[in-house]
DNA sequence: CCTTGAACCTCTAGTCGCTAGAGACATTAT
DNA sequence: ATAATGTCTCTAGCGACTAGAGGTTCAAGG
């Protein structure tokens, strides 16, 4: 049985952060000590390492929340899993193809001056101010 | 003279928007009319215009109120504007690295799956719970 | 056994950049 | 004059936490 902190310690999530995901349903609530505190067992350290490990990859809380159903009834399609997966890497993929553009951008942007003018002809306030001067829509 | 929905329309920033931007301080309140509506001049269609593009290109609106202020003076060094545009640029490309090496994971768990079987044996949920089987630290 | 100090509890509010809605007032067009 | 649309302020909500206040419990040392 470990207290918060513990568990804390071994998933690398936050306390608070814990406490955060059990009142939004992604962690059923512990048993309780004598005196109100939380205990959990190492199927509550799973949960919050899957948890853990799905954040970081970027999955939302709702999205993980199904996939924790699908994970406590083990006989069921995964179909709705590898769904979400899909939709979690395309996503990602929209993300970068946007971020990518924005790089191109402020490159172009960045390069065209090197600081030591003055605001007035600072190519980068320029570029800010006029679109037009953009290669890309964005 | 525009009104705030004009003004709208002409920047495709939405008029929740536009007073959002007031009360945070990045446009100066503009005149009213009589029955305390808004009214824009070209000035202010310009600085809204420049807030858009900045946004859209990822800046905060801290970052945005600095080079706003350094806009608003055009005698001064211009180092601040092209450090931030540096800064949003760096970070950028943090993000770029942090969503290729989610797209390589999440390319792996949902190759390993097609949906047909059973929640069970699912490579995706197996995946997730354990971290082992990844390749790269996220 | 008792005290100390760290860890824990709940609750509220703040973060960022908007977005949505309610209920009232202003402007514009017919 | 009336109706439709636009605008006003204010409050609350989004996602996923994070921080702080003020109080309680636990575990270890004396
Ligand atoms: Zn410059
Ligand atoms: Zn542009
Ligand atoms: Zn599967
Ligand atoms: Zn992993």
């Amino acid at each position: 049985m470990f207290s918060i902190g513990e568990l804390s310690r071994r998933t690398k999530v936050k306390v608070p952060t814990i406490r955060y995901y059990e009142t939004v349903g992604l962690l059923t609530a512990p048993e309780r000590t004598e005196g109100n505190q939380r205990r959990y067992d190492r199927a509550g350290l799973q949960r919050l390492s899957f948890i853990r490990h799905a954040r970081d990859l970027g999955f939302s809380i709702e999205a993980i929340s199904s996939l924790i159903e699908l994970q406590d009834h083990p006989d069921r399609s995964c179909q709705a899993a590898t769904d979400i997966a899909a939709a979690q890497l395309s996503d990602v993929r929209a993300k970068i193809r946007r971020l990518r553009a924005l790089e191109k951008e402020l490159l172009r942007i960045t390069k065209g001056c090197d600081g030591e003018g003055v605001s007035e002809d600072c190519y980068v306030l320029t570029s800010l101010a006029d679109h037009e001067l953009c290669e890309w829509e964005h």
